[in-house]
RNA sequence: GCUCUGGUGGUGUAGUCCGGCCAAUCAUAUCACCCUCUCACGGUGAUGACCAGGGUUCGAAUCCCUGCCGGAGCACCA
């Protein structure tokens, strides 16, 4: 399959081999142990990219059988699904591995039937120093027969965890100690928490699983991070004993993202959430996908931001404001204008017209304007308070002259603006605004907001004058976060 | 300790396989100016990088060697 010209808009690398292939395939194997944060965005953004690229698909496959330490968490195969919608990406089709036990177990036998995998009651420290040595441990010469009995007492729950593993026999004296004899299933008592699978009790390592999964649902490219790289090299003892052919693999190193606090990890979010130090999955400062699509970035910000990364094997950081960037670009156009002012001075205005009007949008006149009464005085910033006596340019109102308490209407054009004499101003209504708490990564802002701001429905995103863009959470109190009636958005970015 | 694997401006990336067109691409960032009734958008310009040292060569980001620094695996986690 020859990728698709689509001209120099590619960023991604070609695939290694591709045309060696009928159809690309390729999966996205989580963990689902909780909503995803911004670094697992990385894998369907560029496995859905390259999905478009060579018109090829890809499974999303839950790689779920640790029901212990890696535990997974009942909400999350969902809250994934959804996270991959939001990101604009459409899995051909969705497994899960704790389904397919019987599968492994399968695949397990008839490894065992050919002398490549051994059942072993080693402790894992004794294993290790036999291995570190190159020596093979004792029960690596077991019969056929026996390794098969033990197995089916492993498959039907007659140890208890730590009692047996199954080995897959590779080459004990190999050089690189990573590949030497590993475990295939361990036992877990721990039930999985799903009830179709809380009988199971002995489960199939990644390394097995994994490998079986991607032979079977037929991936021709696996993508994944270097901390698997020596997971191929594992895996292709598994695959000679089964004599297939092991997909393309191509590494990546691990991304790190500025601009946040709290670390990128699912179990420190849920820590974080647990002890009420986040207010959830999508609390602003959580670096999660959750947290974005909240604050009115769009998820094909976020899906180019990670194809600029590339692939490249080594670790990078990834600069949020490369997402906001993007995002500007997707959201500047549509976003109509408002004001918003944050501890507003309270000022009267005297001597001019009873509103402003300014443009909803600059650049689209047709969209109309708004209507922002004066009449019940105004509200401007602390730092855009004009010194006693000085002018300043209410904007899409006028120029005003500070007197006191007052700002008084002058007569002047537009070109005390264009002559730089003059600073325009966002300002809001003191008297029927709208009263609004701006949540941000840094913690909540309140202020008031001109009133037609209430024409703004939930899940709109908006630029206020000056400051920035946001996301309408919702008015009157419908927002979760809401104090009372108040308007809740969710600040995005400059 | 053993085994993998990397190192291009603040960040990401192109170029590295097949040395010259690279006084190094593009994006983002930052700054300045222009435009503008926003500190947005748009436009122009500036800033800023080949880890270090040797070697091969007429010529090295690109090949070789050494060093330095980094990441990963050696789990009954994924």
């Amino acid at each position: 399959m020859e990728a698709e010209d689509e001209g120099d808009d590619q960023v991604l690398p070609d695939l290694p081999n591709a045309d060696d292939y009928d159809e690309v395939r390729m999966r996205a194997a989580p963990n689902p142990n909780g909503p995803w944060h911004i670094g697992h965005a990385r894998m369907p953004a560029v496995i859905g990219t390259y999905k478009d690229l060579y018109d090829g698909s890809f499974v999303l496959r839950y790689d779920d059988t640790d029901p212990e330490t890696k535990r997974p968490d009942l909400e999350a195969y969902d809250a994934i699904l959804e996270d991959v919608h939001y990101l604009g990406f459409e899995p051909d089709e969705v497994i899960t591995a704790s389904d397919r036990m019987e599968t492994y177990y399968d695949h397990a036998r008839e490894v065992i039937e050919m002398g490549g995998a051994y059942t072993c009651s080693c402790s894992g420290e004794a294993f290790s120093e036999l291995k570190n040595a190159g020596e093979p441990c004792p029960h690596r010469g077991k019969d056929v027969e026996t390794t098969r009995e033990e197995f089916e007492a492993m498959v039907d729950g007659e140890y208890s965890s730590g009692e047996m593993v199954l080995r897959i026999k590779t080459d004990i004296e190999h050089k690189n100690p990573a590949l030497r004899d590993w475990v295939a299933f361990r036992m877990v008592d721990t039930p999985h928490p799903r009830p179709e699978a809380e009988d199971y009790r002995a489960w199939p390592m990644l390394d097995f699983q994994s490998g079986v999964d991607d032979h079977l649902t037929g991936v021709t490219h696996i993508i994944r991070g270097i901390d698997l790289q020596d997971s191929a090299k594992r895996q292709q003892f598994l695959y000679d004993y089964f004599g297939w052919d092991y997909p393309e693999v191509v590494h990546w190193g691990h991304v790190q993202v500025d601009a946040y606090d709290v670390k990128m990890s699912t179990s420190t979010l849920k820590e974080k959430i647990d002890a009420g130090e986040l207010d959830g999955w999508d609390d602003p400062r959580a670096p999660t996908l959750k947290s974005l699509r909240r604050r009115g970035i769009r998820g094909s910000a976020v899906v180019d931001a990670m194809l600029e990364l590339g692939t490249s094997t080594s670790d990078v950081d990834l600069s949020m404001s490369a997402i906001y960037a993007n995002n500007r670009d997707i959201v500047d156009d549509e976003s109509d204008r408002y004001f918003f002012v944050r501890d507003g001075e309270r000022f009267a205005v005297e001597g001019g017209p009873d509103a402003g009007h300014p443009a909803l949008h600059p650049d689209h006149e047709e969209r109309g304007d708004r209507t922002v009464p004066v009449t019940g005085g105004v509200v401007v910033e602390p730092d855009d308070v004009p010194a006693e006596g000085d002018r300043t340019w209410l904007k899409g109102y006028g120029c005003v002259r500070r007197e006191g308490d007052a700002l008084v209407h002058t007569d002047d054009s537009i070109e005390v603006v264009r002559s730089g004499d003059v600073d325009v101003v966002h300002w809001a209504p003191a008297e029927d605004n709208v009263t609004v708490r701006m949540r941000t990564m840094e913690g909540d802002v309140t202020g008031v907001a001109e009133p037609d701001f209430a024409d703004t429905d939930a899940d709109d995103v908006v630029q206020f004058e000056r400051l920035g863009f946001v996301r309408v959470d919702g008015h009157d109190g419908d927002s979760r976060d809401a104090d009372g009636d108040e308007s809740v958005v969710y600040w995005a970015h400059k």
